[in-house]
DNA sequence: CAATTTAGCTGACTAAAGTCAGCTAAATTT
DNA sequence: AAATTTAGCTGACTTTAGTCAGCTAAATTG
């Protein structure tokens, strides 16, 4: 009865929505009502676009008029064409927009801080958010292509050797193992994506190219929060889709067996075992696929 | 920069709300605005005096007796007098209420399974749920005495067991301890309280007496949601509370070892380490309080 | 019993959000 | 070049939520 699943769920939606809530009510403090400070918001997010802002804020197009000329009145906004289509228009926050925005940041900062600050266990708390928020979210995860040395990138990969090195008897050293250059998974060679929930990246895929007809997959992470969701399927058929696009027609990787969910998921999806292709120390499961 | 708590706390805020508050938003599929839902619900509920749900929805006099007429005209609810004192109203269902709250909650409960139904991992989420749930509650935590044999305590209990199973290397029957008998953990000779988030028991305590000057603290369990929060510190103060009201001036327990964080929060919470004074095969920690 | 407090109702009001038909002007299609 | 589509604006409207002063009637207090 108390462990009903259900009963689990709405029980935690009371909670959020309790809680949450309230931290959204705050934004009243400001003397501004919520739909405008949410239009605000979103154009400090670098949303510019007009059609943009109302689409995802879900607003209707006499409504979205209004708040945008109030904000305007207020002298926080500035309107202005489209150069390349002049009846769209373009938001720009004013320089007392933009510290309009920002007040709004640091209260939401700060409201945030309120809260984890209280938690004496916040590093359990938040990785039960990142769970949640991210199996939430799990149809807006978005795959983006980035430079491997990118800020992202190196959060990604750190994850993924640190995991390596957990599940490894020996560890893991990345200066032993076959560390690609950059340059190979990035555009014309290679690619390098990210998986990305909201403002979090939850996975990553290399494809490592040398502009010849067989290319490697490397780096493949899913983040533990973001894991059960599929997300290793998307991104290996984003980065076969990727090669296919290069001319690749046969894809190597390498693995470990102390890592049988990715064998297994390697297994399932098309790939064939085959023999050791490399002298790197930590693989000990090899695979190809043709394209 | 990705591990920023306060990042992830927010992108956990945007998760929620945007996906439990479009649950809540489908509740205007009823063709009722969400203010009467939400009163119908709380009556539903169980919420009988209308100054009760005012206070619980935070709503205005003006604001609820508009509401509950407009539930009234629609053949919802029946208002009458509290017989105790006629100046109050109580509000019952009609059958047509009952049926209009139950659709609530169905539609509640359809929506809590088709977000769990996608899952693998719904276990893991709705652990994660329940902590964060309960850590966003946390000032929301109230203890109320209860029967030990009803429902909430045996689930209670049951985790309880659980635990001391995992925790002990020759795991734990309870048949073999010392289980109290009920009549002694209520009143008038003792108090068994549970610690409840919500709708969802997340601790207890028992305090176990034979109507003399000596009594036994037993039970002291507290969710895995639920630590941290200084919970099993609030239980106790609450049991010795309630051991003073009874004449009670020397309170005993028992413990084990391979539970150190309850033998290190009793030694700070003014606990004297005594010797043995039961056979019960499964304690190795013996305690007493003057009171 | 009179005075005060309490619970709730009512009418008049405001603010915020949202809807909708009709409009202008730019861009695109035919 | 005319017709159509698209992006957005505007005015008139509604609904929902919420506030507030003043009221009635019951209960409580002195």
């Amino acid at each position: 009865m108390h462990d009903d699943p259900i009963r689990r769920f709405r029980r935690f939606s009371r909670a959020v929505t309790t809680e949450v809530g309230a931290l959204d009510a705050s934004f009243l403090g400001r003397g501004r009502p919520l739909g405008a400070a949410r239009v605000l918001n979103a154009a400090g997010k670098g949303r510019r676009e007009v059609a943009e802002i109302r689409d995802y804020l879900g607003l209707d197009t006499g409504l979205m008029s209004r708040l945008l000329r109030s904000l305007e009145s207020e002298g926080l906004i500035k309107l202005s064409a489209d150069p390349q289509d002049a009846r769209r228009r373009v938001v720009t926050l004013t320089s007392a927009g933009q510290a309009e925005f920002k007040a709004y940041e640091a209260l939401s900062d700060e409201q945030a801080r309120a809260v984890l600050d209280r938690h004496k266990r916040a590093a359990a708390l938040l990785e039960a958010m990142d769970l949640v928020a991210t199996a939430l979210g799990r149809d807006r995860i978005e795959l983006k292509p980035e430079d491997p040395r990118a800020p992202a990138a190196l959060h990604c990969l750190g994850r993924y050797y640190d995991e390596l090195a957990r599940r490894f008897d020996q560890g893991f050293d990345v200066s032993l193992s076959c560390d690609p250059e950059a340059g190979d998974m990035m555009p014309p060679r290679g690619v390098f994506l990210i998986a990305w929930s909201d403002d979090l990246p939850v996975g990553c895929a290399g494809l490592k190219g040398h502009g010849g007809d067989t290319a490697e997959v490397k780096r493949v992470w899913v983040a533990p929060a973001a894991r059960g969701l599929g997300l290793a399927r998307r991104l290996m058929a984003s980065i076969e889709t990727a090669a296919r696009a290069k001319g690749v027609t046969r894809l190597l990787l390498d693995t470990n067996s102390r890592l049988p969910e990715a064998v297994a998921m390697y297994r399932h999806s098309g790939w064939t075992q085959i023999e050791r292709f490399n002298d790197d120390p930590y693989p000990d499961v090899f695979f190809e696929k043709r394209l």
